[in-house]
DNA sequence: ATTACTAACTTTCGAGTAT
DNA sequence: TATACTCGAAAGTTAGTAA
């Protein structure tokens, strides 16, 4: 919950591109956002200390950091705004190190009560091309994090797609786990072993279409 | 400085339309926000109380005042990533109802010693055709307010543009008083009667190009 | 003019808890 | 389970002011 990036927003608008840069003093940037002088004055060091904004003077512009930041959230919007269903996003094949087998082997009761069916013990991992849109809003389920015996396994969230091959598709799962963000890479889960059943080799390149299957 | 931005955009990350709606509670948006449980509860008692969503149990959704919140902050976000200069809008000439030139005669000697030139005393009025971005970031100058016997006059900023018509360009300032923002019309000064000169009527369509003169 | 410190004031937070 | 109240603590704000 934090306020800097509202700041941010604020100096933004005033921004031409990431590299132009503003003359502000702290009591105008105050003015814009309905705050005090010695306020805006705090958050500005605070921008600047947390490695948002280059401030020298009246002079500020934003680091790469605070330009990923401000990305960040338009991205959001943007796939909010501009989305049109079904979405289809592109991925190449990828080797995981193995051990998607295990994991999907621990969680597989709670798949199977969750989903309704039993998955093959694997996960198919898909390097994403191009950008990634936003899979929050299309997460349809969370299996809850459990613990079996001394092993702690984290949340993990759901999204139903068809995957599409050349000459053929399976309805099948994306899965987020909550700590990999990976965000360049997709994991599937299906009822049976796509890479042999589809003869898939390291490099293919398959789409993934999110159908809107509202409401949740 | 409105923290119930972030949340609504919290909540807009899980949404897939601007009608859809989600299922979520206030402990569950708590952990998202990193904030606890009673807070959630109270932005979202607030969101609602101020018209930005409907809320009844765990079902959440925006209201059309949330979405333009959301949709201001996206397109103030949208013009900085997606901005490709120079940048052309277009309008049609409207007839103001001639407060124009009063105005442009009392800031004349501001707008003498700001610009280099001395005005013709008149605007000339644009109703926008399509999109208006957000002009913000080109104001390349500011008139402050002044008072003139008991009559006070409110800031007004300024942005240098050329004015395109059929075969033929000029290079004059929009204006941007502060009270009237009208936001589908535009506000032009130059140094001579454009309307004679090149003949205007209202619905003639004129460019207008905001060239970058960086820096400020 | 400007920034930014301190100190007093105000708002917001969240543990405890009633419903 | 859940929401939402109270109230002491924590965080944030700003007037006054020094630099």
């Amino acid at each position: 919950m934090d306020r800097c990036l509202l700041v941010l927003v604020e100096l933004c608008r005033r921004l031409k591109s990431e590299s132009d840069s503003l003359s502000i003093s702290s009591s105008e940037l105050g003015s814009l956002l309905g705050i005090s002088q010695q306020s805006a004055s705090r958050y500005l060091s605070e921008l600047e200390r947390r490695g948002f904004i280059f401030h020298s003077g009246r002079r500020v512009s934003l680091t790469s950091e605070g330009v990923s930041l401000l990305r960040e959230l338009y991205l959001c919007l943007h796939d909010f705004f501009e989305s049109s269903l079904p979405l289809v996003v592109e991925g190449r094949v990828v080797s995981g190190i193995g051990e998607g087998a295990y994991y999907v082997c621990e969680y597989s009761p709670l798949f199977e009560k969750q989903l309704g069916f039993k998955p093959f013990f694997g996960t198919l991992n898909l390097q994403l091309i191009g950008f990634c849109p936003s899979l929050e809003r299309f997460v349809s389920g969370v299996i809850k994090p459990f613990r079996r015996g001394d092993r702690m396994f984290g949340e993990v969230k759901y999204i139903p797609v068809s995957l599409i091959g050349d000459s053929w598709y399976e309805d099948c799962f994306l899965i987020l786990p909550k700590r990999t963000h990976h965000k360049k890479e997709l994991e599937i889960i299906a009822r049976e072993n796509l890479r042999e059943k589809h003869k898939l080799k390291d490099g293919d390149t398959l789409k993934v279409e999110i159908k809107d299957i509202s409401p949740r």
